[in-house]
DNA sequence: TATAATGTTAGACT
DNA sequence: AAGTCTAACATTAT
């Protein structure tokens, strides 16, 4: 569900309620989260975004990692700690509710898969696909190796590693190992704002395309995190609220309306199992 | 009932 | 060997 601007979104949200908050406790709902007791007790020392990365860095050298994936949210429980009754891996909300016997005060929102319980609340992990993942290792400071999209993306850069590259530039930006953070939504809308046709192989783009793509890309992303994300279906903050970057979508999701560049038909291709929405008039 | 959904990755091919 | 493609992961909504 998140790319680069909602895992910004909740990073920021995140840094303002946690920093310097002392974590409890953790409860692992989904068993195929790995168990983390070794965090209760230590300190929220910072909070940070590596692409569609979200790092918690705890006191005593470990960094709790979050990759939402699909369908990931994060919420944050203000309040009362809330008290689980029984856990388990199918856990549609009610669990908590229910056999164990104990009543979850406030209530547990359902597809619960994980909690991490403050003195202030409690940041719950909600994942109905259970694609997400969360790591805890020890706190690494080596440089990342590839580009954060937002990081200072050098157009001359994106054309040396694109040289040797067959692969659809629409697949090229979506792929973390070369840009960190763009995903289906923004790529296609990138792709769209530079009027750069998504099947195009990585290695055909002129000079003068990526610098086109590299501007579009910082400009879309930065609106985007000015409008607290994408809302097209689930996304919400850390607190609830939807975001309103889908006011600029121009062709995510738009097939068979007209392009409000150049009034031709918006079509979807699939490319690497994902849907791409483009412009065939004025994309090339 | 079939398809698609804001993501990644292991394994198969080339 | 490195680049590319597909299926798989798990679940819901249309």
């Amino acid at each position: 569900m998140p790319e680069l601007p909602e895992v910004e979104t909740l990073c920021r949200q995140l840094k303002t309620i946690l920093t310097g908050e002392e974590i409890l406790r953790i409860e692992i709902i989904d068993s195929r989260l790995e168990k983390a007791e070794e965090l209760a007790g230590r300190r929220v020392e910072a909070v940070k975004r590596r692409g569609k990365f979200l790092q918690i860095l705890i006191s005593g050298g470990l960094t709790a990692e979050i990759h939402l994936r699909m369908s990931g949210r994060l919420f944050w429980q203000k309040g009362g700690v809330p008290r689980l009754g029984q856990a388990d891996a199918s856990n549609k909300g009610e669990a908590l509710t229910g056999s164990g016997g104990i009543t979850t005060i406030p209530p547990v929102l359902a597809y619960s898969r994980l909690l991490i319980v403050f003195p202030a609340g409690t940041l719950v992990l909600i994942d109905p696909r259970r694609f997400a993942t969360f790591t805890v290792k020890a706190t690494e400071n080596t440089p990342t190796l590839v580009e954060d999209a937002l990081g200072g993306l050098s157009a001359r850069r994106l054309q040396e590693i694109a040289r040797t590259r067959r692969l659809p530039v629409k697949s090229f930006l979506m792929d973390q190992r070369l840009i960190a953070g763009i995903g289906n939504i923004y790529a296609c809308e990138i792709l769209f704002a530079a009027g750069v046709d998504p099947r195009r192989p990585s290695a055909d783009l002129t000079p003068v395309e990526w610098r086109k793509v590299v501007k579009m890309s910082v400009a879309i992303l930065e609106r985007a995190v000015a409008c607290r994300g994408t809302t097209v279906s689930d996304w919400r903050d850390l607190f609830g609220c939807s975001g309103t970057n889908q006011d600029h979508l121009a062709v995510y999701a738009r097939k068979g309306e007209i392009c409000l560049r150049c009034g031709g038909r918006i079509e979807r291709i699939v490319q690497g199992g994902r849907g791409t929405w483009f412009c065939p008039a004025c994309q090339h």
